[in-house]
DNA sequence: TGACAGGGATAAAACGTTATACCAAAATCC
DNA sequence: GGATTTTGGTATAACGTTTTATCCCTGTCA
């Protein structure tokens, strides 16, 4: 019907000032309770929405949260932002998503569009290969920002990380004592952090067993990429028995090259995955797999944001959430030749 | 460092008026070329971004939109949103996606979120009983608006969906051709258009040609459902061969139980998916399904909002864009018995 | 009665841009 | 060479809020 209603109009509507009208909608100042509810009528009765952009502009608090993450299908990912939002939301804050699959530039752009319109902070995992100007327009615009999952080496931001290391280690312990003695590590492509603290722990766990040296071998995040990497160490390999892997799509995709070639998970090969999406439940056979819980990950994240906006000179946060081992059906001890 | 620059500590640098430096950053208005290069070189150098929501709020233009959709980690709709998202960038815009988690109450303080935040416009589908009243709070604040996937019907809004009854109804013949008599719909859960457009297409296949009458088996979008309702459906429909989904995951999920009970999709009991997600190339086996190129909705889906936008008035849109069926290996003629 | 306190309301200045109107100087015209 | 146009630039008023300081009024106290 008509224009847009505005704090102005809702005031004339109720026969104040815009002043007092904005301390109503805001329940602040001292303004009588007779006053209080004639503006609240003529909001209500006008649909009055006040205008954010103005609002934030004015007062300098910005309740806009962004976040920009490499795969935002990924179902793991997914439960974190779903974890954040919730959070976000009870605390009156907006979380709005970006999916920067995983590409630097475009992540970059993401973060500028962020800054252009103002965002009160930026949750992100940083891409691979991010460079170091990227966290430099970050610092000089001093907008809060916490990375998670992948921290970088510029990084001097917070952080919420996953005990990555422990558990890789973990996992090949699980895996030494069914009697597995080669045990080769899969999955994740160079370069980022998540996947050497992984591989560190898994060499380490190694090497503490004394089982000789490492096997590592690169392959995309996904089930497609995990098939044929599977197939190829099949090929290459034919002593490894179990299989450490960086996530659980890519062992998911393991076991299903297993399978078509004839082979069980846990019988010829055993796979331990990473994260417990849904998924790794309903595999056929289920899935071993560490777990962590994402939607408290996500929780977490939007703490330390609502911590870092209400503190800036907070020392920087570095901190790690747990997985624990979730013992299923593709862990098994080697079959006897 | 310094403070956050403004435009006028840029003007100051490049000793220029502020209203000349706001002309320079837009590239509009008359300006010699050795100003622009100062002023240029003083916004490079003090690394100023525009404050979005102040040029907004004065120029009335708005370039964010909003999107909330049912479930984000849902692989084909992650591809929409790539696909928007992708226009959107390309046209200065910038998408941010909420996830409305299927809950009409939740996507409702989405919407006003974005409407408090002053979106440009708002892309979504709606939840699963959506109240009119959402519908009216869009129209009252004159919001530009596009639906898609499910149609609401107190929708007045432009939309843009997928030819599902078609795609069923071919579907349904397809099976039918093989010699499948007894074909069942599977998937979904009541109350959206897009189900009942999908099972509309398959009654009605089936009654041209002569089928007897639907089976139609509720189960929620996902795997572990799809897997439930296969095995109920193995017991309390024996006669059934072939079965038309309402999407892939349950479609895999259904082809997973086969497996389980050791039987086979495309033996016991032929599978068509709908969506052709990436998983249903590269189960095993491989999915027989109706292919939408997400992708290209969500393109489409940018391209109608910026029209919208550009041309209020314009009549609404109801546009739908194709399925093609994709032959793999879950279709095969009915075992003889 | 005069001073004072305090509750209730408001005018006006800000926030960082863009749009409008206007001006000075240089260039063009007849 | 004076009038007119063009070019390049600027001062200033918006946009819709919040904040600050200020003011008026009523009641209280000594």
């Amino acid at each position: 019907m008509s224009k847009k209603p505005k704090l102005e109009t809702v005031a004339k509507e109720a026969g104040v000032s815009v002043a007092t009208a904005s301390q109503v909608m805001r329940g602040a100042g001292r303004i009588s309770e007779l006053t209080r509810k004639k503006v609240r009528l003529a909001a209500k009765k006008l649909n009055y929405v006040p205008d954010g952009r103005a609002a934030a502009m004015r007062s300098g608090e910005n309740r806009e949260i962004g976040l920009s993450i490499h795969k935002i299908a990924n179902p793991f990912n997914a439960e974190i932002i779903s974890g954040a939002s919730d959070l976000f939301e009870s605390e009156g804050y907006l979380l709005s998503v970006l999916d920067a699959r995983d590409d630097a530039e475009r992540q970059r752009n993401q973060l500028e569009a962020f800054i252009r319109s103002t965002r009160g902070g930026v949750l992100w995992v940083p891409a691979e290969d991010t460079p170091k100007s990227t966290f430099e327009l970050l610092t000089t615009h001093q907008l809060p920002s916490v990375t998670f999952l992948r921290r970088s080496e510029f990084a001097d931001l917070d952080h919420i990380g996953i005990e990555n290391a422990k558990a890789t280690a973990e996992a090949t312990h699980h895996l030494a004592e069914l009697g597995h003695r080669r045990i080769a590590f899969l999955g994740g492509t160079a370069r980022v952090a998540v996947r050497s603290e992984r591989i560190e722990g898994y060499t380490s766990a190694l090497a503490q067993l004394g089982l000789g040296a490492p096997i590592v071998w690169d392959c995309e995040d996904g089930r497609v990429a995990g098939m044929q990497a599977m197939d190829e160490i099949r090929r290459q390999h034919p002593d490894v028995t179990a299989l450490v892997c960086n996530g659980d799509m890519v062992a998911i995709g393991a076991c299903l090259a297993l399978q078509r070639r004839g082979e069980m998970p846990g019988r010829e090969v055993s796979v331990v995955g990473f994260d417990d999406i849904q998924d790794a439940e309903l595999a056929v056979p289920p899935l071993t797999t560490m777990a962590v819980s994402p939607y408290m990950l996500g929780r977490k994240l939007a703490r330390v944001m609502l911590e870092r906006i209400r503190e800036p000179d907070m020392p920087i946060t570095v901190s790690h959430v747990p997985a624990r081992m979730v013992l299923r059906e593709t862990t098994k001890p080697p079959m006897q030749r």
